[in-house]
DNA sequence: GTCTATATAACGATAGAC
DNA sequence: GTCTATCGTTATATAGAC
């Protein structure tokens, strides 16, 4: 009531969520590299002088993307282990497999930041290598259920890496399902009988 | 004998592979969009109009490295294998480790492309989207020698899937052998007993 | 909050001298 | 084979008007 100044055409959070959107868009298509401001700018209807007012500089569209927005709807997987008692890493891997798959453009950005970031020099680099080294260690936290001389570690280690590859042949194969084309990864990697009543 | 040309500074087959060695580099830690021909240019002692006479125009460094450098050394492993009566495919993937172990900076252009041309606009998206199916269709025209009961097409799927997340993994590692990494995996994916003999 | 204008630098590519 | 010079474009970022 009585707002002083006179009404944009859009509210700041709309503009807010448009140039994330458009951000992973183009991180996920481009990389960090490759995107512009001016990109940006042309997708949400702005200047680049207008971008910069919202996110201070290019990395402040890093820390949009990725602090800001992928870290969020990610956190609650494994918090939601963490309230079982002997929960299965099979179905841990499934819950990742189902929010992953509803939301390709981020894991797009991910997938793409992720390899460029492999560079020290590389503005999201220790986002990437913290973020590697959290996922294995919080999961060993976890009191898995698992079949008698299966080596936690490993098997964690094994499966993280090939999530991040599969995803990759996801991207690269439209319309593929990501779920069925990890349930035969599953099938591999925990093969039946051994995994009977493991997964 | 007799050569019409006064001696350059360096043989056009040294330029060439000085060009192709900086080229892998930068692809590797800034992707084709972050890698600008001056940098190649500094890197080998001419200017951007020198290498352009080379390569002809910026995709032609994709070219160099890819179909020329990247291809030319990895085509071997498999056709080794297509002479064994019954190989294993433990060993063939160990072979990849190997060969991939010693040429760290080819993998990391690998990896970083790769990502990149997820994107059907980049200019190397149909070589990575031909390579991944070529991959697996080639490894799927072996008669394996696997455990009753295995999905040979799901195991190859998820084994090079695993293989491409690790790499990612050790190249963000400095000094860890990945080699190593991949006999962990190897014991996830193929888990003793069920796999004694077969690997 | 959004713009124009500008500064300064880099980009890929070509033409043409040597 | 390598250079200089240049074209036309784009890059990030800032200053300041409105």
């Amino acid at each position: 009531m009585n707002d002083p100044t006179p009404s944009p055409a859009a509210s700041a959070d709309d503009r807010r969520n448009a140039i994330i959107e458009a951000t992973v868009e183009s991180f996920g298509r481009l990389g960090y590299y490759g995107t512009s401001l001016q990109r940006i700018a042309t997708e949400v209807g702005l200047t680049k002088a207008g971008v910069l007012h919202y996110v201070g500089s290019k990395e402040g569209l890093l820390d949009l993307a990725l602090t800001e927005t992928y870290d969020q709807q990610t956190v609650d997987i494994m918090a939601a282990m963490v309230t079982e008692e002997r929960p299965l890493i099979a179905e841990m891997w499934r819950k990742v497999v189902a929010v992953n798959a509803a939301r390709p453009a981020l894991v797009h950005m991910f997938s793409t930041l992720s390899a460029e970031a492999l560079d020290p020099a590389h503005p999201a680099h220790d986002y990437f290598a913290r973020r590697e080294h959290d996922t294995v260690a919080n999961a060993l936290n976890i009191n898995w259920r698992v079949p008698d001389g299966v080596n936690v570690e490993h098997l964690l280690q094994a499966g993280f890496s090939m999530m991040d590859g599969l995803q990759l042949r996801w991207l690269r194969s439209p319309g593929r399902d990501l779920a069925a084309m990890w349930a035969d990864c599953e099938d591999a990697l925990m093969p039946l009988p051994l995994w009977e009543g493991y997964r």
